[in-house]
DNA sequence: AGTGTGACACTGG
DNA sequence: TCCAGTGCCACAC
């Protein structure tokens, strides 16, 4: 890997591990940070979101910060755009909020 | 090359 | 227990 600096290597991490995010289930900026190595990086992860914002194969939407709240739905096109798809996974969001935030939880070092 | 920003997470009061 | 402030790393300008 030569590593360009053109080259999001971090992000292209990111865009993985929330497409390996399971239908049904959702993890936070956090668990996805440390999965790769920094967890110190949190924001970072949400930052790569907002380029994935644009990509179909990276569902964003299951991808929450680590209370559970949809923080980042301002960011979807709609308002409870983000809202409509998780409870159309079977998860229950009410205010922003997920409701059995930990029984819908992936934890991407656990699973992975 | 440096500065600013960001969809978070954590500690302290 | 809850609210607020700080730290953090990587990308964009």
């Amino acid at each position: 890997m030569t590593r360009t600096t053109t080259e999001p290597n971090f992000f292209d991490r990111v865009y993985a591990v929330v497409r390996l995010i399971p239908y049904g289930k959702v993890t936070s900026y956090g668990a996805i940070a440390k999965y790769l190595g920094a967890a110190k990086s949190a924001r970072m992860v949400g930052w790569a979101m907002n380029a994935a914002h644009g990509l179909e194969d990276v569902p964003a939407h299951r991808v929450v910060n680590r209370i559970g709240v949809l923080t980042g739905k301002h960011h979807f096109e709609g308002t409870n755009l983000m809202q409509q798809l998780l409870e159309n996974e079977g998860i229950i969001v009410i205010d922003h909020q997920i409701q059995n935030f930990k029984t819908v939880f992936w934890d991407p070092m656990r699973e992975l």
